[in-house]
DNA sequence: ATAATTTGACCATTATATTGTTCAATATAG
DNA sequence: CTATATTGAACAATATAATGGTCAAATTAT
């Protein structure tokens, strides 16, 4: 009935979302862990649905040039929260 | 001139946005930790911009009702990538 | 004002993410 | 097809996140 969705599917799902963002630029694991300075086995991991920190996440982030976007959001959001004082 | 943004600002965005969600919800970080099933010092962690795991942001984001949403903005945007083939 | 609560900081211990490695299976190139 | 490259899996060692605790400063309540 009520579609709840896990923990452990998330990061699966986010695992293939990376994977697929560096098959399209045609590097191997080896090549995309150079260049976040990270070990292949991190990448691995990572793309295999295995727990990682967000200082890995966010090097993916920075490589494929979108931490800059993701940094936005959530200024915007901490500061729609932050400046939003409740009315009742 | 180009403003590159680090690894550890968006740690310290992402910490304040947390702790602005949590205030909006009126509770401590004891009370949010122990719904989270993590020790305050996770969450403190977390708030002040240090590096933590990505289970414990998904667990925040379950708790505040928000992990079926960043799901399927993920597996959406893995399955535009997957099914994108490039034209050249 | 004082009392109570919350938070930031620090510390030692435990749990686990990261690293570096090897190997077999799979995919890709020639 | 065979040769090469890539990937998934497993392992031990190291680095570090998570835990539980204390304490002082800051915040909030009375």
């Amino acid at each position: 009935m009520f579609n709840t969705v896990e923990i452990k599917d998330v990061k699966n799902e986010l695992g293939l979302l990376i994977k697929a963002l560096r098959k399209q630029r045609g590097i191997s694991q080896v090549e995309f862990a150079k260049s976040l300075d990270v070990s292949r086995t991190t990448i691995q991991n990572l793309e295999m649905g295995k727990n990682f920190t967000v200082d890995t996440i966010l090097k993916v982030l920075k490589e494929l040039d979108l931490l800059e976007q993701f940094n936005n959001e959530i200024t915007i959001a901490k500061d729609q929260v932050v400046n939003t004082k409740s009315l009742y």
